[in-house]
DNA sequence: CTATAGTAACTGGTATTACCAGTTGACAGG
DNA sequence: CCTGTCAACTGGTAATACCAGTTACTATAG
């Protein structure tokens, strides 16, 4: 282990490989406003040509913009930007999370932790466009519940939180809520119901959301926040057993 | 807009393209442990023969592995596998949250709350493992503010807040931290310092965190959040001027 | 014998070319 | 006007080649 003389003098030279001039490239004019979400990104052959490199090059650097989110690729069709969407990052990255023992509960907590905090910074009082989604979602898990749709249930509750952290003002908290709403969906996706499966639980879950809605289109924002606590934390030990 | 007449009995088919199958083969051998962190992957070229597929695919997947963190790949060496480190991912979409406004400040009052979390966490008593880095972290800050040498300031202050949440339980907040350190970390590196400049203001901060440090190893919890949490306070009111 | 330099066999990085499959739009024929 | 066909795109994949860097072995000079 003396290889590493660390001579002050002498830094090592760091190699650029040449996709990442390109993902700099793209990032760059997006964060500037040159690219909007929408905008159709010119076809491989077009930016291999642009940039002078190889096609392969150019497909290394729009994969990674596909797995950061950033771009919607559409087989012969062509590539288009949108709003970044951490999606397929936690698809790829989920399995590696939920390989670890309690993973589920401390998810949990950390969502409890997250929640709580983004209906405080809710908008008092909340606006008809923020409330038309939770309603929706709630709407949707009594249908679930009453063809006893257990994965659709704990897939309309995902999108009532969804909703709910969508109202608040904070970007940070939407995205970092956004990535563990998506881990949860995730897992119920792949079968690993961290959600309850009885009947009556999933009543409750929803007879919360509706006194969490109400409370939340009366403007008690307070009596809202003291619920969603509970709430959560009733979950938590319901996923305990 | 009439086109998606969403006949509920014809579902999308999902084309999947090869590198995710790759992917997912990648993934699940390291949830399951078959391949651990400083393993040596196989060369492309023998990826490829076993894949039955193009190297061009298996580089693509690779890339994707490279992002997310999970690999070292050296130029001319191979890949190694490695504990999942988010710098790489955060490096390339860093630019794109700080070109919204304010985002600095959310930052700010974000990791307030992750880090108050924290150190609620953290074990009573800590142990000497735990403390030493944080102590480091404190006499290089303390050198940096001899030598004046803001960035090193700003880097070790960072250093010391990631030592902290290393010695929490819970791997959530650890990565979610990690993150938004990281965050900071190429903040200051890009020479956008979300951080001090003046003399006294580093001071100040070498002081709190000198303190939280006592605080946490006479084993006075309680003290030590609330001092963490009138720091980050502060920090944040600065950073508003 | 040892230390150096040289060399051959790797590795990943990039480029080139080609073909396939899916999409799109124009255009001709009903 | 609708419809089917076809040509010109698009991205997905493959095969091949060459470059540059790493590594380890080897032959040579001391």
């Amino acid at each position: 282990m003396e290889e590493h003389k660390s001579n002050p003098s002498f830094k090592p030279i760091a190699t650029r490989k040449i996709y990442q001039y390109i993902l700099e490239q793209f990032v760059h004019l997006v964060s500037t406003g040159v690219l909007k979400p929408g905008d159709k990104i010119p076809s491989e052959r077009e930016l291999a040509e642009s940039f002078k490199v190889s096609r392969p090059s150019v497909r290394e650097a729009l994969r990674v913009l596909e797995i950061i989110g950033l771009i919607d690729i559409q087989p012969g069709g062509g590539a288009y930007l949108k709003e970044m969407e951490l999606g397929p990052f936690i698809s790829v990255v989920a399995p590696l999370m939920f390989s670890r023992d309690r993973f589920d509960l401390e998810l949990l907590e950390f969502r409890e932790l997250i929640e709580i905090r983004a209906i405080e910074l809710l908008p008092n009082p909340l606006s008809a466009e923020a409330l038309e989604p939770m309603g929706r979602a709630i709407g949707e898990m009594r249908r679930a519940l009453l063809d006893n749709d257990v994965e659709a249930g704990a897939l309309a509750d995902i999108q009532f939180h969804r909703s709910l952290l969508l109202a608040s003002n904070s970007f940070i908290l939407q995205k970092v809520l956004e990535l563990v709403v998506s881990l949860f969906e995730h897992a119920v996706r792949g079968g690993r119901s961290v959600v309850l499966e009885k009947q009556e639980d999933a009543a409750q879950l929803l007879h919360d959301h509706e006194r969490i809605y109400q409370e939340l289109a009366d403007g008690n924002t307070d009596h809202a926040k003291k619920l969603l606590s509970s709430h959560l934390a009733m979950v938590k030990n319901l996923a305990r057993t």
